[in-house]
DNA sequence: GATACATGAAAAG
DNA sequence: TTTTCCTGTATCC
């Protein structure tokens, strides 16, 4: 259950643990790629022994491009895929960071094996004689579409929307009808947002969810950006003022951003007036509170709002739930 | 054991 | 607008 942010990480995580080299000087070793499940057993046999580039990610969309081979695994998580990854719990010191983190994050959702909660006393010591032999890759869990892995590091997909291999061509038509992603932020994103939302009469709490608008946020940032710039959700794309569309931008751009560097997503500034600001607040480097208070309106209806004290409402837009504070959000 | 629900999107009607 | 697809978890009998 991802946003953008997370894709991004997904995308950081696969790049350090298959393609980057292990040794110094060494080149990328070889992924090895199966399909537990089944159902991806023809991807994963073009997949096994290619060597990968780099991951990058578009919106919610990833792609790993073949290092020797013009061709791209494409990953779309939908509702509820996820990337699973676990670690040799004896080569700990050489885990790249992001997959080191003691966390379990729903969507990504990264763990380490080992000792609990603290990868850095989980070994470098353990057996002198260890690396003799190789790690044995737990059992897969569940309805694993697609296990990459090498000596070091496993990663399980499961539950994807998508899963395919591209060639360049189908990789750009994805692209092609997908709208600017904050966490690129590229020049001329913002001005192109702005275009795109002021081009429709669509409420824009859906238009932010419209991935050929906005490619990244999902239904909790719809709900807390809106807040945090204070736009009604219902309001027509059209009838949002130009200069409500730069702020709303910056928002997203922030927030995703938070969430990318965070691993979740943790939207509830600690100060009322920091909503007031010019420029939006990042939240990386706070203490995270526990999941119920972490946003302001998202799954808070029939509470008062933290700002005005107005109930926060829900209704149903496109089929999702939908967030918002009537008295702050007009 | 049901059943409901989830941070999504596309196809079908 | 409704249905369909993909899976795991929480909650309620």
């Amino acid at each position: 259950m991802p946003e953008g942010h997370s894709i991004h990480r997904v995308a950081k995580a696969l790049t350090l643990a298959f393609a980057e080299p292990k040794e110094p000087h060494g080149k990328v070793a070889p992924v090895h790629a199966s399909s537990p499940q089944g159902r991806f057993a023809a991807g994963a046999t073009l997949m096994d022994g290619q060597r990968l580039a780099p991951a990058h990610a578009w919106g919610k969309h990833l792609f790993v491009p073949f290092e020797e081979d013009q061709r791209y695994l494409h990953v779309h998580l939908g509702l509820y895929g996820s990337w699973t990854f676990q670690a040799d719990p004896r080569q700990a010191a050489k885990l790249p960071p992001v997959i080191g983190a003691p966390r379990v994050t729903v969507g990504e959702d990264q763990r380490t094996t080992g000792t609990a909660g603290d990868p850095a006393s989980s070994s470098p010591k353990a057996d002198p004689n260890a690396h003799e032999e190789s790690w044995q890759w737990p059992e897969p869990k569940g309805q694993v579409r697609l296990r990459l892995a090498n000596d070091y590091l496993l990663a399980d997909l499961s539950g994807p929307t998508k899963c395919q291999i591209l060639d360049p061509e189908g990789r750009q038509a994805i692209i092609n009808r997908l709208g600017p992603d904050p966490l690129r932020n590229e020049p001329g994103d913002e001005d192109r947002f702005v275009k795109l939302v002021r081009a429709k009469k669509s409420p824009i709490g859906q238009l932010v969810m419209d991935q050929s608008v906005v490619a990244g946020p999902g239904n909790i940032y719809r709900a807390e950006c809106l807040f945090r710039t204070g736009i009604n959700p219902w309001r027509p794309g059209q009838k949002v003022s130009e200069k409500r569309l730069r702020q709303l931008w910056k928002d997203l751009v922030a927030g995703l951003a938070d969430g990318f560097d965070m691993g979740l997503i943790y939207t509830r500034l600690p100060e009322l007036e920091l909503l007031e600001q010019a420029e939006p607040t990042r939240l990386v480097g706070q203490e995270v509170p526990e999941r119920e208070e972490r946003f302001y309106v998202y799954q808070r209806d029939g509470q008062a709002c933290l700002k005005c004290g107005t109930t926060v409402k829900m209704e149903v837009m496109q089929a999702r739930k939908l967030f918002y504070c009537p008295g702050c959000q007009r």
